[in-house]
DNA sequence: CCATGTACCTGAAGGC
DNA sequence: TGCCTTCAGGTACATG
């Protein structure tokens, strides 16, 4: 499911929520949900700071560091009280705290994982700036010398990460840049033009409380509202919002890809 | 270095 | 109804 927006919405719920709070247990219910990676108890541990790079949540605990990555299906859901959590088969992993409240990991497709740490870098080291947090001289100095076609370049997590297969065929479309372009032939004005809608995307998303296609949900349960937004994604055989051609669909880079034959042309 | 295929999983949707 | 195939917000790994 989740790109950056989403990982952000969910930190941003659960900062509102759980800073602060003793963890007195935590349950795997699919072993491999949860891998516990360093000897330091867990139980006992606070929650101090929630933060996030790239489509990793990074939860810094009193000693340690959980780190969580949703993959396409997972969902960290916030429950006041434990009695009342919605338990259902999907349930992989359960986190309690002192005071009643609790989270659920929730996965369907079990492809989600919750690393417990000592150190964040053992988990995402090779995980590029965050999105959000990067410049266009970090962008255009990657972007300049990499010979990937673009959606393969925005698709990988080394560069910039956060970016997914929805908000790169949305970025793509407003920048009038067809997926297989090379990266390093795109310069100036339309590097810049590319870099500002990667964050136009992504920001515009954060605001709408990201995009739900189908199972993505915030730690209150709550769906996105940034579906009703795209341009491209899920599109394919309806107008182009800019100039009525079919939106088309294909396979490429090994996701589906979507794109505007007319507006992006440019090879 | 880059592209492609496969694996990890389950469920929904479409074709017959 | 049921069976079969394809596809899905991701990423790691193996192979040309």
């Amino acid at each position: 499911m989740p790109e950056l927006p989403e990982v952000e919405t969910v930190a941003r719920e659960l900062r509102t929520r759980i800073i602060g709070k003793e963890i007195n247990q935590i349950e795997a219910l699919w072993s491999r949900s949860f891998q516990n990676m360093c000897d330091v108890e867990i139980a006992g541990q606070k929650i101090l700071e929630i933060g996030r790079r790239g489509k990793y949540l990074i939860l810094k605990l009193t000693k340690t560091f959980l780190i969580i990555h949703l993959r396409m299906t997972g969902q960290v859901l916030y429950f006041e009280q434990q009695n009342q959590c919605d338990f259902d088969d999907y349930i992989r992993v359960v986190v309690l705290f002192s005071d009643d409240t609790c989270i659920l990991f929730k996965d369907v497709r079990k492809f989600g994982r919750i690393y417990h740490v000592a150190d964040p870098d053992d988990q995402i080291a090779h995980v590029g700036k965050d999105a959000l947090d990067a410049d266009y001289e970090y962008f255009s100095e990657y972007l300049s010398t990499s010979k990937m076609n673009i959606k393969a370049f925005l698709l990988s997590q080394k560069y910039i990460s956060g970016v997914g297969n929805i908000y790169a065929d949305e970025a793509l479309f407003l920048s009038g840049l067809h997926p297989a372009v090379i990266s390093n032939k795109i310069r100036g004005k339309k590097a810049r033009f590319l870099f500002e809608n990667i964050l136009y995307v992504l920001n515009n998303s954060i605001l709408n409380m990201g995009s739900t296609i189908s199972d993505y949900r915030d730690p209150s349960g709550e769906k996105g509202k940034n579906q009703f937004y795209f341009n491209v994604y899920g599109r394919a055989g309806l107008p182009c919002t800019s100039c009525g051609t079919a939106i088309e669909k294909i396979r490429f880079a090994g996701r589906g890809t979507h794109f505007c034959p007319k507006c992006q042309k440019n090879k």
